[in-house]
RNA sequence: GCCUCUGUAGCUCAGUUGGUAGAGCAGGGGACUGAAAAUCCCCGUGUCACUGGUUCGAUUCCGGUCGGAGGCA
């Protein structure tokens, strides 16, 4: 049986930080976030990276583990986060992995691994400019060819998933069907117990996400974006597609109103929330915590200690 | 007070030389195997302000009423 571990995911806002540590002061865990955008450093307003004071003495790993001008991937996720859970469960505590990112969290259990090349060989490069003047489905035809599987699946605008399939097959020589199917055998690395946190009513979500935009821009947000920028961190970089960064680098550079950004910002991470619940709902066992008027923690702590009582942790 | 323009989807607006209408954004749903806070796909019936008239038929033309914007006084 593989090792079990304590999973806590939601949409943006949803309180997993907060219950993430509680759990681990209750149960002597340590938290391995998987947060897409918490891993960098410098990002920490913008990303509502948990604070020491908020932390309560509970170690977190996976935060701060990028600078923002460089190119993370789910590869390097799932490297280093299992190295964290691994060394956690050696010392006899629980991990608990908490974060919004679905990719990252369900790679990480999953045990899946990627295709053995890293993807800067200019190849995708060559491929992107040629989407650009091409167009994708030109693109898509050519991976008709050497996987109709792929090609059935891909939409002709999803670029990035075509470039992807023709890569993988352009690096290792096998499809991205076929290594799809290859790693879907692999066992699961962990047992997962997943919490989900959602709300009731969608407007108490939206009223939490406005909230907590007001916040951050009252924390500093507008300075920490342009010392990023000031720091020379590239504007079309993967850290700064991080929702909160893009907005607000994009009225900095362009001497638009800080407060329009805001509203934006608040107008993205609805909309993102959204995406993240579509991904989570798919997994059937997940045993869903739905906040009502106000997040009661007292009862979300308990429903989560039965439910990692009924499975074992 | 007079003149001109204007009132169409939650918002901004197209449009119908008279046969009951469509885009963007918002919103809803979905996908997702090395950018994932990224990326991609699907979904548009609304008293066409109200009210008379002309007409086989009006959201479209004409009159009036009520909103809104501008101009002249």
């Amino acid at each position: 049986m593989p090792p079990k571990v304590l999973v806590i995911c939601g949409p943006t806002a949803s309180g997993k930080t907060r219950l993430a540590v509680e759990l681990a002061l209750l149960r002597g865990g340590e938290v391995v976030s998987a947060d897409s955008m918490q891993i960098y450093r410098n990002m920490d307003i913008g990303t509502a990276k948990p604070t020491a004071q908020e932390m309560r003495g509970v170690p977190h790993h996976m935060l701060d583990v990028a600078a923002p001008y460089e190119d993370y991937s789910v590869a390097r996720y799932v490297t280093a986060a299992a190295a964290c859970v691994d060394d956690i469960l050696r010392r006899g505590k629980l991990p608990i992995v908490a974060g919004g990112t679905g990719l990252y969290i369900d790679s990480l259990l999953s045990g899946r691994t990627f295709a053995a090349f890293t993807p800067d060989s200019g190849y995708r490069a060559a491929l992107q400019t040629r989407a650009k003047t091409e167009g994708s489905a030109v693109l898509l035809q050519e991976l008709a060819k050497i996987d109709p599987a792929a090609a059935q699946r891909l939409h002709p605008s999803d670029e990035k998933r075509i470039i992807r399939a023709l890569e993988v097959w352009q690096e290792t020589g096998k499809t991205i069907t076929q290594h799809n199917e290859e790693t879907k055998k692999i066992p699961p690395r962990y047992e997962a117990v997943t919490i989900g946190l959602t709300f009731q009513d969608k407007l108490d979500l939206w009223a939490r996400i406005d909230r907590r935009v007001d916040e951050m821009m009252a924390a500093g947000l507008v300075d920490e974006v342009q010392a990023l920028l000031s720091a020379g961190v590239p504007p079309r970089c993967t850290a700064m597609q991080a929702i909160g960064y893009k907005e607000m680098a994009a009225a900095l550079l362009e001497g638009i109103d800080p407060a329009l950004a805001a509203a934006e910002i608040k107008l993205r991470s609805r909309q993102y929330a959204k995406r993240q619940l579509t991904w989570f709902k798919r997994s059937p066992d997940t045993r869903w915590i739905k906040w009502e008027y106000s997040p009661n923690f007292e009862v979300a702590v308990l429903s989560s200690t039965k439910c990692m009582e009924a499975a074992g942790l």
